[in-house]
DNA sequence: TAAAAATACTCCATAGGTATTTTAT
DNA sequence: ATAAAATACCTATGGAGTATTTTTA
């Protein structure tokens, strides 16, 4: 699929919009662990933490305004 | 991959050019057998037929065209 | 009948889901 | 303690390869 990493940069944007996995995931119509290994497999591919996140927060890392 | 369909269309030029599987497969360093399975497929997701092949001859058909 | 495409199979990698565990407030 | 992210485990799908069969000029 063309989507492919496109799925990835909108798994970003709705992560870091709705400010949690569980509410993207939910927009995205995916389960909160699948979206999590997608960021991770991103995070893993670009070599860099995108998303800084604890169970309370969740926030870009300054990578993301370079 | 954001490649994929593009390798697909890559591989309809290819064999365009080329004006046959074997050959196509070669310079797309895939087997004969993964490119005639990845050009059906295009062909079914695109619903039409994109190459006209006997075991003699490989052209673009007129859908191509349009 | 000999080449070239198509098919049949098997294998592996990837992505997803559910259930569970970990963790930070 | 609780809500949210991460992990474990399983399954399904897709794409590739090799071996084989079909086909047409």
């Amino acid at each position: 699929m063309i989507n492919c990493e496109l799925l990835d940069l909108r798994a970003l944007v709705a992560v870091a919009e709705g400010r949690s996995f569980h509410r993207a995931a939910q927009q995205l119509n995916l389960s909160q662990p699948a979206l999590s290994r997608r960021i991770q497999k991103l995070e893993s591919s670009v070599g860099a933490i995108l998303i800084e996140r604890t169970t309370r927060h969740v926030r870009l890392t300054p990578v993301d305004f370079h």
